[in-house]
DNA sequence: AGCACGCCGACT
DNA sequence: GTCGGCGTGCTC
């Protein structure tokens, strides 16, 4: 009897599956998950097996044409969670499965060209796009439209192409390129003779005496001491000398033998893990929280189910000793761990901390590995030989056949939603869902909880567990690194190991009376005077500047022009090192200009603020503090994070100096002050959560100071003092902000109190993108109408951030209980669909 | 995506 | 008539 399957063929628009039936070669290695080669039209295709059926519903159905990979691609929860994130989000199926395929894996079907020189005609005769492909295909051979594309920019030169193909004039053959990546195999070296015999070979090796005969007879010591055969190079290293020749040279006598064998990608390799630490013991309420959490997880061995579990604990309360814990605890029942990170590269230190704990177990998948580093983690992942999964959003896509335990820290981050590259999907809600569906435990922590997601929990009956204390992390290795540093035993003594410790005072400056009293300086007197008392004690301290909105831009102080972006429209700002003013949104650079390009005066000047002009008033205040820059700029290379962070945890800088990436993750004993430059930037923005990203920002920041015995204190400078984020964020209250914040929420109808869909949609030409925004809006009218719904419209409107990139942005806005449904189905032609959009601008 | 179909205006 | 430049519909 024949097999018939349904397949998602991948191509980004299908949106429905193909039935296909298994050839008899096929038959029994075939299973729903299974990556494969199927026919479609006349082109050849990868696609997934997504399931088994009884009858097809065409009457003639093609056969499977190969089997790209002997192991399912996808675990079941993960067709699952690819359904559910492709009807909840609006997107393709094959775009949500391609999220789970390693990049380099997941090809698409092409067409290869090449030229039939004999039947051309004459060259004069060809039209100008035909004489473009005869030239490159003349001068390159036969090639695919990926590669045409390169080549040819900007024109469509596909209908030429067919035409020329009916003619005879080229030839077209449909392929699938093969994958990019695959294991890496490498020869590899071993000894051919036991170990206790390398001596009674010594004659053997060369003349006596000679360099070469001791060189070799290291590389077989070197070898005997190996458990596994090793790779040349290692080889080499470890002897501290060598040579292929010698290689060659032992294995002719018998005394080596080379072999090939794969080589594992991976990039903890790369990463300084610091010995075995024991785990700590817990305080009182730690103890309190991981029962819950204890408790919980058995009851997921038992295969009950368990609402998800929100962990809030300020920052340094100790939640990472529950999420490691939660993982042994995983791993003894025989299951396996999700961690979920925001922005990995910038928190070394949390995947430290896990491999530390579980060495040879833990996998790393983040967006800056490699392909082959990310398609080896992924196999060994799904070949069950890495329990525990640390990662960006994109891990939650790692095939697990055993999921017990998801854990998403700080899962207020907003890098845990996805807009730019579609589809636009929060990896919160599909870990919540890949939670139900896998039956894993799911905790999610934070020190500031999503307002939205905080109001459903409660409505829901989640639990919410609470650390409230901070604890004096880690307390012998901060008190070796304060000797290290010089400030010895400032430990109270009599205190358990767990000692407490307070939330750092925060000072609250109100900018506008630093002008009446005639500051005119970025600094008040409050910070200047904290700075120089931290300098004068070997202290350290943080700058923090909140870049979003608050660019350095240029202006004319005679006739008030600012130099803008001509693709973007907003404010360039000056970049100091490069003399250069850059657009932050599109990346466009142009020299600073010397006189107004409008006046002509030379009044011209930077003004604002960004992290260089911070640098330059520190420097011009305090010339003598060694002053440490951190922003985008500083750290565009591959590991600087971490170089940075060391310099300044060494103590090799006084003042450290960025923005939003310093708000992370940090232990830094030394840092007794931390100043807020200006609060209120961001929270001015036309954004219905501006006020709880601004106090999310403003407790990270606080949180940095006072994690040392040396205790710590904030500054946070501000135009609008009486704000409510940040009043509360001042006093450490996030429960006081949460009620405020829910109550604005219910007055103004935003979530949680409704749901929001957004369209957007961007466009080269104004006067299009406007005509074609009323075109959508009067059609999403008449869905409305049509549907009875009462969902409510809003737009369209053009977006706050208008013109970005050379494109005019254009929103329309849909509230109601679910209006994501109203969209289901519909043709939306270029207009992209953001459900539940952490952002309006 | 690629390819068919149909339609249009521009050019030989 | 032929070419390119669209939109529309289809691929198991």
């Amino acid at each position: 009897m024949t097999t018939y399957v349904q397949v998602a063929v991948n191509l980004a628009t299908l949106p429905e599956l193909y039935d296909y039936h298994v050839p008899a070669e096929l038959e029994g290695s075939i299973q729903p998950g299974s990556l494969v080669v199927v026919p479609f039209g006349r082109q050849v295709m990868q696609g997934v097996v997504w399931r088994y059926v009884s009858t097809p519903q065409v009457s003639e159905t093609r056969p499977i044409g190969a089997l790209l990979d002997p192991q399912p691609v996808l675990t079941a929860a993960q067709r699952q969670l690819a359904e559910w994130l492709a009807n909840h989000y609006l997107a393709p199926l094959p775009v949500c499965i391609a999220l789970m395929i390693p990049p380099g894996l997941s090809r698409q079907a092409d067409t290869l060209l090449s030229l039939r020189a004999e039947a051309l005609p004459p060259l004069e005769t060809l039209s100008p796009i035909q004489r473009r492909l005869v030239d490159l295909l003349k001068d390159r051979g036969a090639l695919r439209g990926a590669q045409i594309d390169a080549h040819i920019k900007g024109v469509d030169w596909r209908p030429a192409a067919r035409r020329m193909t009916a003619r005879g004039w080229l030839t077209a053959q449909p392929i699938l390129p093969a994958p990019t990546v695959g294991p890496r195999r490498e020869r590899l070296i071993t000894l051919a003779i036991p170990p206790a015999q390398i001596d009674a070979h010594r004659s053997q090796l060369g003349r006596a005496g000679s360099a070469a005969l001791e060189r070799r007879l290291t590389l077989l010591k070197v070898l005997a001491s190996q458990r596994e055969p090793i790779a040349p190079a290692w080889l080499f290293t470890e002897a501290g000398g060598g040579t292929t020749a010698d290689l060659k040279f032992l294995e002719e006598r018998g005394l080596i033998r080379s072999l090939v064998g794969e080589v594992i990608r991976d990039p903890l390799e790369r990463m300084d893990i610091p010995p075995l630490s024991e785990a700590p013991q817990l305080t009182r309420e730690q103890q309190i929280v991981w029962d819950e959490v204890q408790t919980a997880l058995r009851r997921v061995q038992d295969g009950q189910g368990v609402p998800p579990h929100i962990l809030y604990g300020i920052t340094g309360s100790g939640k990472t000793e529950i999420y490691l814990r939660a993982v042994e605890e995983t791993l003894k029942m025989g299951r396996q761990a999700l961690i979920l990170v925001p922005e990995i590269s910038l928190t070394p230190q949390m995947v430290q901390r896990f491999a530390a704990r579980f060495p040879g177990q833990v996998g790393v998948i983040h967006s800056k590995l490699s392909q082959g580093e990310r398609y080896d983690t992924w196999r060994r992942a799904r070949a069950g030989q890495l329990p525990i999964i640390v990662g960006a959003r994109s891990a939650l896509f790692t095939p697990l056949s055993a999921l017990g335990l998801i854990v998403v820290d700080e899962f207020h981050d907003e890098s845990f939603y996805q807009d730019e590259i579609p589809p636009a999907y929060h990896a919160v809600e599909a870990a919540l869902m890949l939670a139900r569906l896998s039956n894993s435990l799911i905790l999610l922590g934070s020190a500031t909880p999503d307002v939205s997601l905080m109001e459903r929990a409660r409505r829901s009956a989640w639990r919410i567990l609470h650390l409230p204390e901070r604890i004096l992390a880690h307390r012998q290795a901060v008190q070796k690194q304060l000797e290290r540093l010089g400030k010895p035993a400032l430990l109270k003594t009599g205190e358990g190991e767990s000692a407490h410790l307070d939330l750092p005072p925060v000072q609250v400056v109100d900018m506008r009376q630093e002008l009446k009293a005639g500051n005119r300086s970025i600094f008040s007197r409050a910070l200047e005077s904290a700075l120089e008392e931290v300098l004068e004690k070997q202290e350290q301290a943080i700058l923090f500047l909140n870049r979003r909105g608050s660019a350095t831009h240029v202006f004319c102080r005679e006739c008030g022009f600012t130099l803008r972006c001509p693709r973007c429209e907003v404010p360039l700002v000056y970049h100091a090192d490069a003399a250069a003013l850059i657009c932050h949104t599109c990346g466009y650079s142009r020299k600073m200009p010397v006189t107004c390009p409008q006046c002509s005066s030379r009044a011209i000047r930077q003004v604002g603020l960004g992290t260089e002009r911070v640098e330059a008033e520190v420097k011009a205040r305090f010339p003598h503090a060694r002053v440490l820059r951190w922003d985008a700029e500083t750290t565009r290379q591959k590991g600087t994070h971490e170089l940075l962070l060391r310099h300044f945890s060494h103590h090799e800088a006084d003042i450290l100096i960025g923005t939003q990436m310093i708000a992370k993750g940090l232990d830094l004993p030394l840092v007794t002050l931390v100043g807020v430059i200006l609060a209120d930037i961001g929270l001015t923005l036309p954004d219905y959560r501006a006020a709880e990203r601004g106090f999310q920002l403003l407790t990270q920041v606080a949180g940095r100071a006072g994690r040392s015995p040396l205790g710590g204190r904030v500054i946070l400078q501000t135009y609008i003092p009486e704000h409510y984020a940040i009043q509360t964020a001042s006093r450490h209250d996030y429960e006081a902000f949460l009620e405020r914040e829910l109550r604005e929420r219910r007055r103004l109808g935003y979530p949680p109190f409704v749901r929001l869909a957004r369209l957007e949609l961007r466009h080269a030409d104004p006067a299009h993108a406007r005509e074609e925004a009323r075109r959508m809006a009067n059609q999403i009218h008449a869905w409305i109408e049509q549907s009875g719904s009462t969902i409510e419209m809003s737009g369209p409107t053009p977006c706050f951030f208008a013109h970005r990139a050379g494109l005019y942005r254009w929103q329309i806005i849909l509230r109601g209980a679910e209006p994501g449904a109203l969209l289901r189905g519909k043709p939306l032609g270029d207009w992209q669909v953001q459900i539940d959009p952490p952002s309006l601008l």
